[in-house]
DNA sequence: TACAATTGTATCAAATTGATACAATATAAA
DNA sequence: TTTATATTGTATCAATTTGATACAATTGTA
């Protein structure tokens, strides 16, 4: 899935300038947000990344700290822009601030070649903190828009993503990690499945987060010893082998 | 042990004023720094803080972020002028940014009482947001130095840490959350210990942290089967008992 | 010399994990 | 209709880890 929007360069310029015309006020100086955005889809799991403007590059999801805004609620609002969703699972996993992750870097280089040379004290000459949260989300729900400048989104297999603008790669490398401890020990399985599953699907979850193979039949016994799953009905699905057992997530009001 | 520095009013708003003047330019903006520093001593886990100028509330170690230097320098630099060490152990763990964090405070009142009213856009009436980290010190080695606006330090155990200003509170539970899985998972216990102790004392340093007991065999048992303990010659306390092994972590250059 | 306190180690049962076996389907092929 | 094949669900056994308890060894005191 992916979607691509044409700009022209000279539209991209006036985009830019508009918004930074209003970003100063708007906006806490010096602060990002970054996101990994983690789905499901194909047995492999999936990151959304948004590609820059014209260029080959690709971003993490990011945006801005409005100033009368909670940290986490600029998290879920940049969320709710990028993915249509509502309710996301969200966890704060890392904060970046080395003083040259934005400076020195290709993307600087792009933004000179559309924007010409910026004064020292532009809105995007600013050293900036970033503040990264990961993202779970049920990819079939998902509607992604990519930003104003960020004209293509497309979902990359956490084994196949480029190389990306800033520090992006790694703070991807800590989202997974974070997110194999978060899976270990705050079962968070939920929500990155989709209403219901096979137990085979969700050994190939495991298997792509902690990215080693499990034994099928000791997966299984640990999975139903955590009471966290709910058997539903058989899924025939018209090959020629045993059907298996449909499962849920058992609703636990007292998670989340 | 604890320190206090005596300081009149008026000096300590001069030394603000003079603080002030040099912060525009020598900080990045809407971004400071949180520590929580931890010992262990008297069996206990004990927490650094703070006393705000003359008045009776606490505050963690903190400090500002300079615009040419390294979000996790900026952090080792503050436990540097805090404790006097430069060999600390570091690990950041969470960034607090709800937008009246630093406003609606007795902190903002605090600052009022010495400085009266502030404009709007006075360095001190940003919306900040904090990058925390949590420090392990061997409290032996520790020189701690007050803050230019802090007159006293003093070691709080952590079953006792009184109302802190800001959303500090809230921090030191966190760390608290982190260490333990730390020391589960990174065995990080030797930053917290002397160079050398019985198995007893490092079974009350597990105790504080998880704050729950633990049964002594089993935790010997447990220990030892690590392999990061090294069992040094016996300890003769002139008690009436058995005397303990010393033990001391083995140095591990692979690790850190 | 008996005693109390504490330490180091052993032991046994229970729980968890790893590896393997096997019976029960669901469909396709013979 | 029977046989074959792939996959699923469950059982089983050994190895490992954990929880609980027992006990001998050691140090200094009474």
């Amino acid at each position: 899935m992916s979607y691509l929007k044409q700009i022209s360069d000279k539209d991209l310029k006036k985009g830019i300038e508009r918004f930074v015309q209003e970003a100063e006020a708007k906006y806490v100086p010096s602060v990002t947000l970054d996101t990994v955005i983690f789905g499901f889809h194909d047995n492999k799991l999936k990151v959304l990344l948004l590609r820059f403007a014209q260029t080959a590059h690709f971003v993490l999801p990011g945006g801005y700290l409005s100033r009368e805004e909670d940290l986490d609620a600029a998290a879920l609002r940049v969320l709710r822009e990028r993915t249509g969703l509502d309710d996301i699972f969200l966890e704060q996993f890392y904060t970046s601030g080395n003083k040259n992750r934005s400076s020195n870097s290709t993307a600087a280089q792009l933004l000179k070649e559309i924007m010409g040379d910026l004064p020292t004290d532009h809105w995007f000459n600013q050293r900036f903190v970033s503040v990264c949260y990961y993202a779970l989300v049920d990819d079939t729900k998902v509607n992604p828009t990519p930003e104003p400048f960020f004209t293509e989104f497309k979902w990359f297999d956490i084994e196949a993503v480029p190389e990306l603008l800033y520090d992006h790669n790694l703070i991807v490398e800590k989202a997974l990690k974070r997110l194999q401890t978060d899976l270990d020990t705050k079962l968070v399985g939920s929500k990155l499945m989709g209403d219901s599953f096979t137990m085979n699907e969700l050994q190939r979850l495991y298997e792509a987060v902690f990215q080693r193979p499990f034994v099928r039949t000791n997966f299984q016994r640990k999975m139903l010893s955590l009471g966290i799953l709910e058997r539903l009905e058989k899924q025939y699905t018209g090959k020629s082998h045993k059907a298996p057992f449909l499962y849920r997530f058992v609703k636990d009001p007292l998670r989340d």
